[in-house]
DNA sequence: AGGGTAACAGACTTATAGGTCTGTTTATAG
DNA sequence: CTATAAACAGACCTATAAGTCTGTTACCCT
């Protein structure tokens, strides 16, 4: 194997398993031991790729975490025509995947913006800015959806957003307890519910 | 002082602090010595009232912050006519509260649950028992709600309380970061609309 | 083929934190 | 006033975990 190759692979390997980790116990509470032995590598190779824990972490963050929200909450919606029932499908589809979980850790994202809030304004700047590119993401999606004819023009985008980020970040904390499939069944229910008043309305 | 009272008086100020401060940095990530040290007390007071870290936690459970969620999310709403003009006055206090802190670190409940879950079985049923209240109290002001024609019959109570619960937590979760103001702003305005699909409607 | 460096192994250092233990103070009872 | 136990102080023990450092392996280049 190329060696560039080699070096991306170890990287790689020990960043994806990083993160599962870091998922399932928290940043403090997991040890780089606890990753490396999952690999069955070193200390030494750890330190060889990076500098510390932290700047590790970072690096997770802007890579894996990044891509992850990205693609199961950001795509599914970005440039879609019907922005609703995307982001319906969109949540339900995530949710789903969070229910298959033998057990389930709740939201990467908001688990780690709960854990670093007031430790690390660094690292929450990092968790923050994948936040924002969610809610610019929504609110554009919004917009169009008013210029295409699917959404009330007289809504507040904006503020729209904001409560569904916030309440997909709440589901997805109660759901890391028993009945996360009744949770999400009642959930998207719902929002359903919620967005019969965001909805177009034809003109009386 | 009454030999009792100084011990009650002792075990509460740890209590009060370790609260205080668990809330803060997170369990894993205080030690026992950051409270004490903020009492000026020592590590032999400590284990002479509490067994181990694990029970002085549960201890503060139980206790204070159960205490805390009721007086703040439950007690205001237990019992009052009206439910949902209740809820957003209940929901907007404890936001305001929440806002003013000068740096806030979420919903105490909810950063717990995200802390210790997978890890702590035990701890985890002590903090979704304080959840398990309050959705509990929910649902049955919404049905009261219903008798008392504030409510819509149609409506599913423990849905819209599982909704309820899910957007305050990640309301929480995203006022951390700056403009708290804006986001409690924007959410209660989203918690009136919402409401409104679920006030009674006089039949046409 | 063999020298050189990237990639990694693993013992070691150091700091922190939970918990123990012995000694000391303080308050109450008799 | 004094014996006694509660309440507390603080040194100490031990385990863990971040980070260092030296030695070893594996791969590439000439």
């Amino acid at each position: 194997m190329d060696k560039q190759l080699k070096r991306m692979a170890t990287m790689q390997r020990i960043q994806t398993t990083g993160l599962e980790i870091f998922y399932q116990k928290g940043y403090h509470n997991t040890s780089i031991d606890d990753i490396l032995k999952e690999l069955s590598l070193s200390k030494g190779a750890f330190y060889y790729h990076f500098q510390s824990k932290e700047e590790f972490f970072i690096s997770i963050v802007q890579n894996l975490l990044f891509r992850k929200v990205y693609s199961s909450l950001i795509e599914p919606i970005e440039g879609q025509e019907d922005p609703l029932n995307k982001i319906v499908a969109c949540f339900d589809d995530a949710l789903e995947t969070a229910e298959h979980n033998f057990l389930d850790y709740g939201f990467v994202l908001s688990n780690f913006i709960t854990e670093f809030n007031g430790k690390n304004p660094d690292i929450m700047n990092y968790l923050q800015d994948i936040l924002k590119v969610w809610e610019v993401n929504l609110v554009t999606a919004l917009q169009k959806g008013k210029t295409d004819g699917y959404v009330d023009r007289h809504i507040d985008s904006e503020a729209v957003a904001t409560y569904l980020i916030s309440s997909y970040i709440g589901i997805r904390t109660l759901m890391v307890e028993g009945n996360s499939k009744m949770l999400r069944y009642k959930y998207i229910q719902q929002l359903r519910q919620y967005f019969k008043l965001i909805e177009y309305k034809e003109p009386a």
